[in-house]
DNA sequence: AAGCAGAAAGAACGATCGTTCTTCTTGGAA
DNA sequence: TTCCAAGAAGAACGATCGTTCTTTCTGCTT
């Protein structure tokens, strides 16, 4: 193909690394193209060469954010089986949430501002949701739990409301709640 | 004092149900300032008079909508003890995430869209958080539970997962699994 | 060596942002 | 009756919004 070996480091690598950090500390409505083009080191014309717009971008966006935590979740999928790799997860999550920087989930805060659910970048939402739902129900029903449904259900609930938490209120007793409230729905 | 008999409905109250409607629906950043004035009727002069700025229209909508829910929450109070109490709060929760047009949270919504947590949309939205929380934890200890903070933490997760989950999963699914959540912690 | 795709640099587009201003009109209080 | 605060109407502010354009230059491919 037309790789060859250029450059160091893309222009499209730039802008998506610059809008993945400004997007997740600002906002995506509050980062301007003005901004990220300059921050990226990048001019306006490449940005545009490169993405259809800036909702084309802002998919990206999530696109990159949510292959990594697919990544994550996989590694930890292989490593670990049944109750063990839930509470893997879940331990995952609670570190997450702990980390400096920590400003939420940023599919959950990427949705507040696009009311619209048909839209792309809700459209990419939903799937990243619907994806992580199926992987907790397959997990639980392999555990040998006999209501993977609801239990999968509960656990994005809690997960939702550590993601918000976290980000709001204290995170360190987000994530002792978010595991012990899992360890008790998988036990019983 | 000077209130009179001042026609049937003042501009502020105009710009704050207006504010409520347009902000909850589409987001905040994302109504001007023009489409505000346009359907309340008033002109920008009016607004400016009223409110010393746009952000400070969004404190006073997060004012109007805390005030609303402190309400009901205080009737419930007022009406059921303990267990009870706390179950009828999650299923008024779980109703209001089933209404037609329910979008989320407006107090996470808006906190996604304002990054700084020392700007007065995030304080006032802290301290309606801390009241929730402490409401909870009050009736719980009412309720004589032994560990009244855990569970009180845990109802908080829970309602913020159910009003994130409301919004972009299922309603019916998220109030079912928010109330059987809520009843198996209580139990426990 | 020649040629072409892509990036840099920056001007420019109309539209909208939040905010302030002037001018005219009205209605309740002194 | 007099007066003044407040609303209506709308122009205008500079700044920024997302997007498109032209021009120049670099560097890989054939």
């Amino acid at each position: 193909m037309t790789t060859g070996a250029t450059e160091r480091t893309h222009p499209r690598e730039r802008l998506l690394d610059t809008a993945g950090r400004l997007f997740y500390t600002q906002g995506i409505q509050a980062v301007g193209v003005d901004q990220l083009v300059r921050e990226a080191g990048v001019t306006r014309a490449t940005f545009y060469r490169h993405f259809s717009s800036k909702d084309g971008l802002v998919v990206a966006y999530l696109e990159a954010r949510g292959g990594r935590v697919e990544e994550v979740v996989e590694a930890i999928l292989a490593a670990h089986r049944g109750r063990d790799a839930l509470l893997a997860i879940m331990d995952m999550i609670g570190d997450n949430l702990c980390r400096p920087g920590f400003r939420g989930c940023g599919f959950l805060n990427a949705a507040a501002e696009y009311p619209d659910p048909t839209h792309p970048v809700r459209v990419r939402i939903a799937e990243h949701r619907r994806w992580f739902h199926d992987v907790l129900r397959t997990v639980v029903r392999d555990a040998g739990h006999p209501d993977p449904e609801r239990v999968a259900r509960t656990l994005v609930v809690l997960r939702d409301g550590a993601m918000v938490g976290g980000h709001l209120d204290d995170p360190r007793a987000i994530r002792a709640t978010l595991y012990e409230a899992a360890e008790r729905l998988l036990t019983s």
